[in-house]
DNA sequence: GTATAATGTGACAATTCAGTTACATTGTCA
DNA sequence: TGACAATGTAACTGAATTGTCACATTATAC
């Protein structure tokens, strides 16, 4: 699951089902719209991650829908993906003119839509280029995605490198088990607290004897990343 | 006929007209972009060896344009040429900062413009101005397109050189394969990501169990090239 | 000190992810 | 055109990761 939610704007249902059941089987959400009022209120509703809509559409075309997205700063960060059922240079340009991300002309197959898709979404968001945190020499690089003590680089697993760097970047607070699972393993995964101890366990293990002091138990709640050694 | 491509960007077809004819005579292949969207397609499509580019474009300027060529490595070695209907020493000094290759005002006579463009292609022909990159006895050298191990030359295809070279010109980062094909496949094209994958291996293979640990895997992103071995 | 609750620890089975190979397709060069 | 290299993809294999449990150990309250 992307979690990325996908609004299909079409009049045609048996296109919009075709596209349905390829963002289905890549992981996305989707939401649907057979005309541009419809559309309008659910990008209102529900703010969409990326629109696909039809060139020609009743009720206004896709242009006119893209042009007034893009005009809008609320809206016009939200990618959007242009389809066609010509192959047209004058309409890939004028899609594209008024601010289109992309174009796709029919037919066209599920998979290059998906690919379209991810490269566009790709695209849209830059991720962050966070700094170093270092603490006590243990050092979390978020570029490289790498611990380090000194310049030896820690073994551990992607579960354990999420967990030790939002405690990092949260250091001196404790976090119930509860918690972590939410900021670590995201909001609606369903998984036991105590996999919480086991995941410290090991981050402690591939952090090492000389630092696991930094990660600290509290007690009756859960646990806490400190360089304040305890007595 | 020697095969170049050439990319013209203006918006005045008049002028564009004019340098097609004086490209067509000298032998050389166009394509034509009348604004900034048009030619970032034709880039992305046709890879021209030359662009040549008006200062003043609408939808974004020429500068621009070029900034943005010279800062993605799939494009960065494509030679620029700026067009400009002033002769200020102020735009040229701009246009050569952002990386153009080279800078002529109008009015030029076809002439001129040819002797230029081979100037320019001459130069650039041997990809870049880049200095070789070394990194724990492996080298890249951009001039000759080849990479070694000390004095022993590597055997690689085009894709692991560019895969390489994007890797090593930015070590200690770790990179998802999304990204990766969009740095070294180039941003449209439609491919899955565990071709990167494969890729890394052929890579890997050709490097040779030496060097290989230089590419590491960084689990559930993607890759990394680091000197730093993981213990 | 003892009972009890909370946390630490090692082992496991399932699952996910990457490595690897084989193959089909495309592009290139002679 | 035919040979060969390069590329992308699917399928299989193997390894790392993950969540959970059972049991050990530690802390706390009385």
């Amino acid at each position: 699951m992307t979690g990325k939610k996908v609004l299909i704007i079409d009049d045609e249902s048996s296109i919009r089902e075709m596209i349905a059941i390829a963002l289905e089987m890549a992981g996305y959400e989707y939401l649907e719209a057979e005309n541009i009022q419809q559309a309008h209120e659910i990008i209102v509703d529900h703010r969409p991650d990326l629109i696909l809509v039809d060139w020609m559409m009743p009720g206004g075309s896709g242009v006119e829908l893209t042009r007034r997205l893009k005009k809008d700063t609320t809206t016009a960060e939200i990618p959007v993906i242009m389809l066609t059922a010509k192959s047209e240079e004058d309409n890939k340009i004028q899609g594209l003119e008024v601010g289109a991300d992309d174009y796709i002309t029919k037919p066209f197959s599920p998979r290059e839509l998906v690919a379209r898709l991810k490269a566009v979404l790709r695209r849209a968001t830059p991720q962050g280029v966070d700094e170093p945190i270092e603490i006590e020499g243990l050092t979390l690089d978020p570029i490289s995605q790498r611990v380090t003590i000194g310049s030896r680089p820690l073994d551990m697993g992607p579960t354990e490198y999420r967990l030790l760097k939002f405690l990092m970047t949260h250091q001196e607070r404790a976090y119930s088990r509860a918690q972590l699972l939410d900021q670590v393993w995201g909001g609606n995964v369903y998984v036991e607290e105590r996999t919480v101890d086991v995941h410290i366990r090991r981050l402690r293990k591939a952090i090492g004897s000389t630092h696991d002091f930094l990660i600290q138990t509290v007690r009756g709640t859960g646990y806490r990343f400190s360089a304040k050694r305890s007595v």
